[in-house]
RNA sequence: GCGGAAGUAGCUCAAUUGGUAGAGCGAUAGCCUUCCAAGCUAUAGGUCGCGAGUUCGAGACUCGUCUUCCGCUCCA
């Protein structure tokens, strides 16, 4: 345990060192739970994302993919049910230190008032609850709890702090006039992506003449004001997802809600993370929308933790959508039914995969990560630390190093440079010894070095040398790009 | 938010009872040319997290503050 714990803070000490992820405005002393990512973590983070749009949209043709803003309609939130459920008014004790949800606390205590048989007691302390929550008055909410000496359970003192309230969503103004009510402007920063998705359900499916089942795939930012927020990049306040949400005929949820939970799984593994490294964590407890949902878990440094959500989500959404905004979101289906005529309208079932980007990163890089010793044949130890990052979504594919700075070397080196970059990422460097190169690339997880020497003047041959087994072997200088062109893909 | 620990160069860490900051690695430039880090030379880089106080004098002592880490609390 601890050794797993230290391997984490080397794999963050590691990402800061070498141009991965940066703690946001470091400068600033950071700013708590906001992280950047650096040259290299850029890199790596777009080609996951590029790698999973590809295999949603190219590798599916019924799933299409869109960039919906991250400002919405603030009905939108009314809608999901985010702005009802999670803005609760806590409290905490402050002997115990345990925090409570205000109404819980009052109606435990209403329960108790019953129990001992004060019907009209409990029912005044209810009714004067519902009255003050309704108006959002706090001071008035903890006189209540006072009067009424509730007392925390654990420590048994009434000894509380004032009550707050936890918004899970950011919100900001709207437009530049600035109203005398400032609840006329405000919007949220979305809490997911998958909102607008639903609100873009029928524009999708009329422009692009969808048929049922279909996708809509999305990523993209998205915020949330988590009470607690640690352990590096697993939970941001800002972080990005990518979502599809997968349209389906009513009825035949749970065969697509199975299909994508194997595929995705399956997917996951195309990445190069171990199969005894994910498993699946069932919901028992169902969210409001949902009617089946099971998260994918990776085994990070720190344990278990959800990667990847698939919930089948009924027509919630897009039910609700339709309600508030009183336009139909129905879909028109014209397969015909046993009697010949079409099964027509209906609100189409969700069946969701929601894949957390930056937790996917977290995951690429520790199953990555390697601190690696051996004895050389000399009796000598030797160490190095390696990114085995797979080569399709490595930042750089391939380094270009002339052994020595001269003797024309670099000019072969830097004709073959540009003979590759177009097709992919390539790297140039000549300087320090070859050793010490190779090195700094297996620390930025570079797949693959060329290197040119004074054999290659002579019969234009090159050594590659692959960085997760430190062979080398002579290939055609004329083949490396077509070699690499193969390696990667 | 509470409790505990810690903040000195890019990184890891030093600096005897308070006397105006050092090393290794790394980086940069040059030398050497050698297919798996740690050869030679030179250079750069720190108002010791920030603010105040005590003192002739504070990296060190006191108070406050910020940040990070660990634990608890919360998490659709």
């Amino acid at each position: 345990m601890a050794n797993e714990q230290n391997n984490f803070s080397e794999i963050i000490a590691h990402c800061k060192e070498y141009g991965y992820i940066f703690p946001s405005s470091e400068i600033y002393d950071g700013l708590s739970a906001v992280y950047d990512y650096g040259q290299n973590g850029a890199q790596l983070k777009k080609n996951i994302r590029d790698y999973w749009w590809k295999s949603m949209t190219q590798l599916h043709e019924n799933i299409v993919g869109i960039d919906a803003a991250i400002f919405m309609h603030p009905l939108t939130w009314k809608a999901s049910g985010h702005v009802d459920n999670f803005s609760d008014p806590m409290i905490d004790n402050k002997d115990s230190k345990k925090r409570y949800r205000v109404d819980h606390l009052i109606e435990s205590h209403a329960e108790k008032l019953a129990f001992e048989g004060k019907k009209e007691e409990e029912f005044a302390l209810l009714k004067s609850m519902d009255e003050l929550l309704s108006k959002d008055d706090f001071g008035g909410l903890k006189n209540l709890i006072e009067q009424n000496k509730i007392k925390c359970e654990v420590s048994g003192t009434a000894n509380w702090t004032d009550i707050r309230q936890f918004n899970l969503m950011f919100s900001t103004e709207f437009g530049s006039s600035v109203s005398g009510n400032e609840e006329d402007n405000k919007v949220y920063l979305r809490p997911e992506t998958a909102q607008g998705i639903f609100v873009n359900f029928l524009n999708v499916q009329k422009t692009g003449r969808m048929k049922i089942p279909f996708g809509i795939a999305q990523t993209g930012k998205a915020f949330r004001n988590e009470i607690v927020a640690r352990q590096f990049i697993f939970r941001m306040r800002e972080f990005e997802q990518m979502e599809m949400q997968f349209f389906v005929k009513p009825g035949t949820e749970m065969e697509w809600y199975n299909y994508w939970k194997t595929e995705r799984l399956k997917w996951h593994e195309s990445l190069g993370i171990p199969a005894e490294k994910l498993r699946y964590h069932d919901h028992v407890k169902l969210a409001h929308y949902a009617n089946a949902a099971v998260d994918i878990e990776f085994e990070f440094p720190f344990g278990f933790k959800e990667l990847e959500g698939i919930h089948s989500r009924t027509d919630f959404d897009l039910k609700q959508h339709q309600e508030l905004s009183k336009k139909k979101l129905q879909y028109f289906d014209n397969d015909l039914k046993e009697d010949g005529k079409p099964i027509g309208n209906y609100i189409p079932y969700v069946v969701e995969t929601s894949v957390g980007l930056d937790r996917l990163f977290l995951t690429v890089i520790s199953v990555a990560y390697a601190n690696e010793k051996w004895t050389k044949e000399d009796g000598t130890e030797d160490s190095r630390v390696v990114l085995r990052i797979p080569a399709k979504i490595a930042p750089y594919k391939l380094a270009i190093l002339p052994l020595v700075k001269k003797d024309g070397l670099p000019e072969i080196a830097k004709q073959l440079m540009n003979e590759c970059k177009q097709s992919f990422h390539t790297f140039y460097e000549e300087k320090d010894s070859i050793g010490k190169r190779y090195r700094r690339m297996d620390a930025i997880g570079t797949p693959f070095c060329v290197t040119i020497d004074h054999q290659t003047k002579e019969d234009n041959t090159v050594t590659i040398r692959y960085r997760d087994t430190m062979m080398q072997e002579r290939i055609s200088l004329a083949e490396v790009k077509s070699i690499l062109m193969e390696k990667i893909n």
